[in-house]
DNA sequence: CTGTCTTGTGCAATGCATTGCATCGCGATG
DNA sequence: CATCGCGATGCAATGCATTGCACAAGACAG
């Protein structure tokens, strides 16, 4: 018994416990259960095609097909379309807890369309990102929603823009060279620092996330800007987080807290994790949250409601921008001219406890 | 100008601002290019058939492909090869807090094998997991890892069983025919009664999950195996949640908290998310956490430990167990005997601070 | 030196739906 | 009655990689 008869008995035998023989039912099948040519049949399938025929063809094509419980094979069609019915997004890291809004914002909008979700994870790796990036040409995605680019990715974007319909969500490169859809992360910043300038702070630090991601970069700057225009200081910060993890924010915390003299009134975290961080290195230090120091976070993440303070934050229109990234993919898809607009969508300041008028010894 | 015409002009007017004419590289030109037959141009870009040809050949070829930037058409090798390369994954939902680890786990493996991950969400809707269901099997995934079946779901598990490979994470069906991997929910809930226990409580709650749900059914059962060994009195709660989240943790809390008569020392939330509602409903009736009413959470979930108090819970392998879930899948794929095991992931107790001896006043 | 085996490569069929063009038939019009 | 037109349907090419089989050339044994 040669080796290949052996293999060939294992499938056979194989197949009697699990038969996905799969001996699946083609569009010529249901042409001739239909009597029609198998053009007809395509035609009677395809929904916006169907008019082209007598009803009673279509119909009879169609009932014919629904008993044979026939299936388009998407791979036929996909290599006659040219085109998958996919949709890939790339995201930095799904347990970033903002993510899934945005998520479920972009799948209501999809799978309505019929089309699939492929979501690929960069970790924040630009040859991941590379990666990833072949992957979904290779694949013939209709589509890319992008929200993990860095600010340097500009002409890794623009070479895939060349290949596929690229659309930004949440983080934009340099340049408005493509259609983008972001948060607002100025005004974000800036809501963040009138309402601890207004409470009365003077001196205050930003624990700043990476400042390759354009979101950072936004609420830094909003924030400045409110800096700049008042009397107060915004006490200079060397460094930022390699990551917006509630470690990094604890290590920047530290760090300034660290420094000999008098520490700021407030800190402005540029997300919700790093402000938990920030709790963490002031609690280590035997200071309180807001006695001592105040502390805004950003992006209202699920439970910072529900930490130790709760945490002052700004809010984010998350699910929306999901459903709007999605719906412009699909306007890009479906050819309409693919203006580089960036659209910004306001935040919203959300007032807990972990914020209040710094007290004078 | 006929409309047609029209059209034509405008799709070529877009051709000059972004070019996605895609002026494909194709196999045969590969082989045009080096004078070979495509068939062997393909066996010499397969890794697996490389070495049926002759060195110089098969690196001819490869050179060639990549100085051409050659790429397969995946939908043709998908058609011929009958499989997609890629995986999909039915999770409930993606804001859940204890899913990206297993993601991540997945996806690790998955990437690794150059296979590609499609996401879908049930929001533990049947109607909606059969529309997935036959998403995936129009796409011809490779296999399908389910992490989002309700104990009823046996039936249409087994028929997509019959089409695509099946793993189940996290949740099994009712009977043990498909290959399962899944925590150890059993003794999950043993390890949070026998804590409790140990503490001296002995009038204790479940905050029980959905009880359609194998993970939530398995943690009541070994938490009730538990008080049946002591001299401890589980009080019988009529309802379970709808969903586990914070505001049902807090209902459920709530209606324990206004039975009147004493309530009991101690909680067992069968989530991160439903103990923190129960800290909620604690709080608004002025009780307080331990002092009052020890909780146990379910999953350490992030920020649980940055609660008020920080949660004591039961910490789940995840990643662990999306690994290892993506390698059967990976071994079903490839034709490894279908054993329907089920594998069980011991959890652990992580204790902190919403867990004391109970007060007796 | 012939016959057999091996090894490398070519040939052609295959998988399946889609779609431009051709055709057929029928009713309408001159 | 011949012709034109139009609507419905059939025909066949197309997209591209894969793979069983066949064939050829070279190696080696008898």
């Amino acid at each position: 018994m040669s080796l290949h008869q052996v293999a060939r008995a294992c499938k056979a035998l194989h197949h009697t416990f699990v038969d996905r023989s799969s001996a699946r039912v083609t569009l010529k099948d249901i042409a001739r259960l239909a009597g029609v040519h198998p053009a007809t049949a395509s035609r009677a399938l395809d929904p916006a095609r169907g008019d082209m025929l007598t009803p009673e063809t279509r119909d009879r094509v169609r009932r014919v097909a629904q008993e044979a419980g026939y299936q388009v094979n998407s791979f036929a069609r996909s290599l006659r379309k040219n085109s998958s019915g996919m949709v890939g997004v790339v995201v930095a890291d799904v347990a970033n807890p903002f993510l899934p809004p945005i998520l479920r914002g972009i799948e209501q909008i999809i799978r309505a369309e019929q089309k699939l979700l492929l979501i690929a994870e960069t970790h924040d790796d630009g040859s991941t990102l590379l990666e990833i990036i072949d992957h979904f040409v290779a694949r013939r995605v209709d589509a890319v929603i992008l929200s993990a680019a860095h600010l340097g990715d500009e002409h890794a974007v623009a070479s895939l823009a060349e290949k596929i319909p690229v659309v930004l969500a949440v983080r934009s490169v340099g340049s408005a060279r493509f259609p983008t859809i972001t948060h607002d992360d100025v005004l974000g910043g800036q809501l963040a620092a009138e309402h601890l300038v207004s409470l009365g702070h003077r001196d205050l630090a930003q624990l700043r996330g990476p400042m390759d991601v354009s979101s950072f970069r936004g609420r830094e700057q909003g924030f400045a800007a409110v800096m700049s225009t008042t009397t107060a200081l915004e006490r200079f910060v060397d460094q930022s987080a390699t990551a917006p993890t509630v470690e990094e924010g604890r290590r920047l915390a530290k760090a300034i807290l660290d420094t000999p003299g008098r520490h700021p009134t407030a800190f402005f975290a540029h997300n919700d994790l790093m402000a938990v961080g920030a709790l963490e290195a002031l609690r280590d230090r035997g200071l309180t949250c807001p006695r001592d120091i105040s502390i805004v976070g950003y992006n209202d993440a699920p439970l910072s409601n529900h930490v130790n303070p709760p945490l002052t934050t700004v809010r984010l229109p998350s699910l929306e921008l999901g459903r709007r990234v999605a719906t412009l993919a699909l306007a890009v898809i479906a050819g309409s001219p693919t203006e580089p607009t960036i659209e910004k969508l306001p935040p919203e300041l959300v007032i807990r406890q972990s914020t209040a008028a710094p007290s004078h010894p």
